[in-house]
Formats: structure tokens, sequence, C-alpha cells
DNA sequence: ATGTTTACTTTACACCGTGTAAAGTTGACA
DNA sequence: TGTCAACTTTACACGGTGTAAAGTAAACAT
């Protein structure tokens, strides 16, 4: 039932994910979406209550698309410690540019919204996961850093991987893709390793 | 001249502060700092022209305040550059909490208002600058790390002392305001200087 | 063929916060 | 007594989100 809904509601998160990846002015509004969807203002409402669940959807939409999971998933697969976080932050850092445009206006909306808080939190409770599981591996080994619990581990690398930062050396700084990874990569490995002999 | 008006400027000056320090819930609104100022909301506009203004006013406020130059010039008084940048992060960091109320509405509205963007920005040059007297001091003691450009070494100086950072693991994962400076001035020392022999 | 359902459109409006406009009040100072 | 400055009060425009409700057009069922 309902294949034309179907559609509807995927060309909306499709042309809201372009609009916001394209966001070169930022602003995109309710009416901007459903213009560039070829519907009615009031036809996205019909689909999405609110501007924040119409951006958490299209997360969600991208991170299918995307394939995340198995990305991440596929990190794992490393033997020691400090390869399995450097696999961890390459998949990590390829899939940044991909959720940027909606990450984006998460982040700029949490600051008001009381439900993409809860959203953008969720999906960073999601990514600590992540960090906790490399942080683990590297404990495994012996390769954490002296003095440095695993919580510190962990907080400190969701700060060094995160968008934010990524924004700032990318989108500020002009940093290629491939520059931002090597660099990442290296600073996570000397914040929170301990240097081999 | 108009005592009353100075009077009144820098009580909305004061009242705006405090509310964003405080604030809690963040959302400080025009008609909120002129309840706490004691006047009327349309006087607030007769001193500032706009919010984003009366926020730039505020952060220049505090600079004055904080005496924000005078701890910058103490931090370069070491010899050595590693201590200098050591001092440079901890004069830094102990500005952030002072700051923080009036930056990160700055930081919000930036997104959408072109005028705070650019008195963003213009902090975030001075703080560059600092930045880069820090890394030439360094590369002056030739302990920039291989491989690296000073440009490099100053981009991620920045991201590393960012304000964002700051809150992300202050307010979010609650470090204390000691174990942050401890933290981050090795991480800084670890991404951008050779470890020394 | 008729009615019902579904996916929309169109029009209109309430709400919130920013900012503008203008007329009125109050006190100081000359 | 007049005038100037700092303020108040009231009112309103604007942009963006979200609600409400009546209308339309095609698909489907009986």
């Amino acid at each position: 039932m309902s294949s034309e809904n179907q559609n509807s509601r995927s060309k909306i998160l499709k042309t809201t994910c372009q609009l916001l990846e394209a966001g070169d002015g930022n602003k995109v509004r309710m009416s901007d979406i459903a213009k560039a969807s070829g519907i009615s203002r009031q036809a996205v409402y019909l689909h999405f209550p609110s501007r924040s669940e119409l951006l958490i959807a299209a997360a969600r939409y991208i991170d299918e698309t995307e394939n995340i999971d198995l990305r991440l998933a596929k990190s794992r697969n490393s033997e020691r410690g400090v390869d399995r976080l450097e696999a961890f932050i390459e998949a990590w850092a390829n899939y940044i540019p991909s959720v940027y445009g909606v990450a984006k206006a998460l982040m700029v909306m949490k600051e008001h919204d009381v439900e993409a808080k809860a959203a953008w939190d969720d999906r960073m409770r999601a990514l600590r996961h992540g960090c906790q599981a490399a942080v683990n591996g590297l404990a495994k080994d012996r390769m954490l850093q002296s003095g440095m619990t695993k919580k510190e581990a962990v907080d400190l690398l969701m700060v060094v991987i995160s968008i934010r930062n990524w924004e700032e050396l990318t989108k500020e700084y002009g940093w290629s893709q491939k520059r931002y990874m090597s660099f990442i990569q290296r600073i996570a490995r000397k914040a929170i390793t301990e240097p081999s002999p």
C-alpha cells in the first residue's frame, strides 16, 4: 500500500540531503525542501511532523544508503589494537563527508530543539560504542597510554574525531580529506596509546 | 556626558554576560536581558542596534575585565618554545571559562547571522596570531614536528584548543578544568612538536 | 456508477523572536 | 520655561515553523 507515499517520502529525504549537502548558505527551510521536492510545503508536514524529525529521518536515510554499520564492522577485523584504532578512524572519517550536511543542520538545531538534541545524543552514543570498542582493543594489548583511564581515552577519542574538528580542518582551513585522515589518525594514536618501543 | 547612558550600557553588558554564563537553557532573548537589566526591551535597542552587536560588545567587555591581552602577553616570556606553547595554552584555557557563555551564543548565532560570523572570525584571527607565535617559537628551537608545515601546526593547534573541544570535554563529559588543561597541553605537544631525545 | 480512501493542494492563521516606528513621560540643566 | 536625553509604552512588520480545514483528483471497492 501507498507506494506513492513511499516515493514522496524518499523523494523528500533525498532532496533534503541534497540541499543540505550543497547548503552553501546553509539555510534550508521547509519551503525550500518542498519546492525542490516538487510538492507543497504542507505535504512535507504530511510525511514529517516537524523539521527536526525530518532531519533525523534524513540522517537515518544516509546511514542506510551509506551502510555505515557495515563499514564500522569491517574496521573490527584487525588483530592489533593499534591497527584497529586506525581502521576505525578511517571508516568514520570516510563517513563524515557523506553525513556532514545533515549532521551540521542537526548540530545547529540541537541548540534550540529538544528533539534534535536527543537525536544527536543518540547518534553520539552509537559513535561512542565504536570508540569504546577501539579503546578496549588497545587495553587488551596493554597499549593504552599509562596513567589514562578507559573513560578518558574514549572521551579524548570522541573529541579528536569529532565532526566539528573535521569541519574546521577541511571546511575552514582547507585541508584535503587525505591530509585530515592521516593527521587525525596520528594525533589519536599519540593521544591515547603508549608509544611502542 | 551621559554617565547615565554609560551606566545603563554597562548594566546591560553585565547582565547579558551573567545570563549567558548561567544560561542553562541557553535561550537568552533580548526581552530576558531587558527584564534582568531592569529596563524595557526597546531601551536595549537604544544602546545596541541588534542582538549580534550586543553579543560582540559583551565579548569585548569580557576581554577588558579579564584582561586577556595581558595574560597572553605573559605567556610569551618563556625561553624554550615548548614551555611557551604550554604557557600559551594555559593562558587560553584559563580564559575559556570566562568567555564561554558569550562565545557559545556567538557560535550559535554565527550560523545564521553574518555580523556574528564576522565577529567570530575576527576573534579567531586574534587567537590564531597567538598560535602562530607559539609555533614560530617551536620552529626556532627546531622542535616543530618533522614533515609538518607551520600552517599545519597552527591549524592543528587551533583545533586542539578550540572552545568546542573544551565544551565537549568539560560540559558534556564532565572533565574538570585541571584535567582538561593537562590533557590538552599534552595532546598539543604531541601533535605538533618533535619528541625530545 | 457510486462512494470511500489516499495523497495531495490551497488558503489562512497562530506563535515566537527580532527589529522598526512613533508618541508620551520624566528629570536635569540652562 | 523650554529643551534635551534617557527612557517607556504601544503597535506593528517580517521570517520561519507549525496547525487547521476545506477542496481536488485519482485509485479502488462494491
